[in-house]
DNA sequence: TATTGTTATACTCTATAACTATA
DNA sequence: TATAGTTATAGAGTATAACAATA
């Protein structure tokens, strides 16, 4: 029923990878364009929501939760603190550490993108079934915990 | 069931458009990591796949059915005329286009990449289940379809 | 000596626009 | 004038390694 005989179509398309791969594009670039609203990109809003669901991380711990690398968490910081965001202040009890806070205007930032980026979500699945995203759902999440060591962290043990 | 209360994950790890650009992330390197041994990129095998699928396709066809820029693909077909697996001739009837062939080394190229790129892809998904993966597979189709124009097309209109 | 955050560097991708040759 | 392929260029993103401050 997917293919039909009639509709020729290159033979990558056949392929689950390939086709996640290309529609992994389309949702990002949806995900940058409904936030553009807002003035920022989807990894500013990673790195906050990041922040908030942890107490006081480290630059490390919130580039391994990421994965992103620490020298582009730096750049992602210094635009969330020069738009009044996030705050960079030293740990105490280890002063080449920085703990990072969430200014109100950061959480404030994080609830409406949470808001447009679900309500844009949901326009982009109009497509398929609610079931059937849910398995997508159920199914990229295992695919992650099974690849992507991190993924299903307990902790990021961060007292320090 | 999916998310159990012990395990605390940065919320935007709830929304399915991350999860699927995360997974396209591992995706892609798989895919490429796959195809290191035989020397090549997933764009290369990409490239030849369509010209293996319709008939005398000029450039432009090839860009605007694999959605990357004109500018792109002359790298591309570079590479693959030098290794031996494409050839650019002129179109007779319009001498400003080229007409791609796929020599058999190309051939050969993709039918090997082919089988190593399914069997990545099976061990990739034994997380799920078949019938999990093959809504996931549909799923996607259908988004594409829905979003990406160009992605089932019958026909390149090839002929000129 | 090892680690945290930072900076520097190079490499890859991408996007835009100019250029040529043909039409 | 318009189009196909090519080239040039600049911008974003990424990955690696060096560096200063602190442990």
């Amino acid at each position: 029923m997917t293919d039909r005989p009639t509709t020729r179509r290159p033979p990558m398309g056949a392929r689950t990878g390939y086709r996640l791969v290309k529609l992994a594009d389309l949702l990002l670039v949806l995900a940058d364009r409904t936030l553009a609203t807002l003035g920022v990109k989807s990894k500013h809003v990673h790195v906050l929501e990041t922040l908030l669901t942890y107490d006081s991380l480290s630059q490390q711990d919130v580039s391994r939760l990421l994965g992103i690398d620490p020298n582009v968490l730096v750049g992602v910081l210094d635009e969330l603190e020069a738009r009044g965001f996030a705050e960079r202040r030293r740990n105490p009890r280890d002063r080449r550490r920085h703990v990072i806070q969430v200014t109100d205007a950061g959480r404030a930032l994080v609830a409406e993108s949470t808001r447009l980026l679900d309500e844009a979500e949901d326009a982009f699945f109009t497509a398929v079934s609610a079931a059937d995203r849910q398995v997508v759902h159920d199914a990229a999440g295992l695919l992650l915990a099974a690849h992507r060591p991190g993924w299903s962290e307990e902790s990021p043990g961060a007292g320090c």
